[in-house]
DNA sequence: AATAAAATTTAGACAAATCTAAAATTAAAA
DNA sequence: TTTTAATTTTAGATTTGTCTAAATTTTATT
């Protein structure tokens, strides 16, 4: 199946929005899509009519099975595309995202599994978002906050939530990076500041706001 | 500027064809672009409205300054796309032609500038065709058949005009590939072969037949 | 529960790109 | 040089995706 760039931009924004809402609103995606709600109507007829959701007038609407498949693959597209632009391109984090929004409706999937293979089949895109894979399965192990985590348990920086630059040229500043390894060796429960090893360095304190921001998953054997 | 995609392939459709023709007319266009004349027509004269080419009804058309600088800098992205997908996704030159339609219209002009770099600024597609540089340029030298190069001058292969499996087959076995450097050392005018070095080993028999669709340029130094 | 507010859908319009069928123009043949 | 044939253009329709303004339905408020 392939669908307008139109239709798969709705199907991904459906998709992100029914991970937070469950049923997504006509205005929710409208507001999403930077479109008119009565434009989100026209279009959610042809999905239906697609047989890519299910929707009934006034009621809200979810991606069925179909759609869903259709939404990861765009995902899956978008984020190996901006992994590739930082990468091998040496784009910044924040410069490709526009780029991706026309490089994510390319519809070849062989072009896509091979850029995959290229790149190395990489587990999260720069901004630390997982990538399906080529059955559009999500990695299941979910990122969680380094507030969240256990004592001495190691983990590894998966993502980073807030990206503003002054939080980025901070955790430079610490060497934390995408899949850098940490263990949290102390918490102190006053101001809820972590101490944390970073690597193989000896552990610096990084305060509660910088970690809720901090998202890693449990370090894979 | 930015056109649409429609719009990019006429004036790639119609730079291609005034190389042959000088004046392009309606119906060749059609035939190019699988479309109608009538769509043609239509679509000329918003081409003509946004001052991308000359054109008076019934009597022809060809691209101004303005519609070859745009159709340019398509070609350059096709051919740039070409390359990747072949040089760096290992698709097979004969596999690449739909893909790179597709990406030839992603909009980035740094994208494209920095793919440049990455591959290298290749001089030639996987078919041997010249690619642009960033201010739409073309390299200046020109393909010729290994059948008129002079003997002992040292030329580099550029492409090959016959692409059919069986050329490529014999071509791979005598270790001949885009690149390769070649020196004509012996011509037989009984049968018009030639002797010819490739690279460094002990030179070879080529046939007239093959030799016309090896097409080198001289090596720059 | 009645009414006001918010959300959603419909109705009708528009732009872009295409098409078919008919008309206009140019080129070729008798 | 007429007449015929081929090419090109126009006129009007269609599809896709969008919009505004008005109507409908749902939700929230008094």
């Amino acid at each position: 199946m392939k669908y307008s760039a139109s239709k798969e931009n709705h199907l991904k924004s459906i998709f992100h929005l029914q991970h937070e809402q469950g049923l997504v609103t006509t205005n929710a995606l409208a507001a999403a899509l930077q479109t008119r709600p009565a434009s989100v109507t026209d279009m959610l007829k042809k999905l239906k009519e697609q047989k890519l959701l299910h929707y009934e007038r006034y009621k809200g609407f979810r991606l069925n099975n179909e759609g869903r498949k259709a939404a990861v693959q765009v995902i899956r597209k978008h984020r190996l595309w901006e992994y590739f632009l930082v990468k091998k391109l040496q784009f910044g984090w924040d410069e490709v995202h526009e780029i991706a929004e026309e490089m994510e409706h390319i519809s070849s999937k062989e072009l896509v599994d091979r850029l995959d293979a290229f790149l190395g089949y990489p587990a999260t895109d720069p901004h630390g978002d997982p990538i399906p894979d080529s059955m559009g399965r999500f990695s299941q192990q979910k990122q969680l906050g380094l507030s969240g985590v256990p004592l001495n348990k190691p983990v590894r920086v998966s993502g980073i939530a807030q990206q503003t630059t002054e939080m980025l040229e901070l955790l430079q500043y610490h060497h934390i990076h995408l899949g850098t390894r940490l263990e949290v060796k102390k918490k102190f429960p006053f101001d809820d500041s972590l101490e944390v090893k970073i690597g193989n360095r000896p552990p610096v304190a990084i305060s509660a706001q910088v970690a809720k921001n901090i998202l890693v998953k449990e370090e894979e054997k």
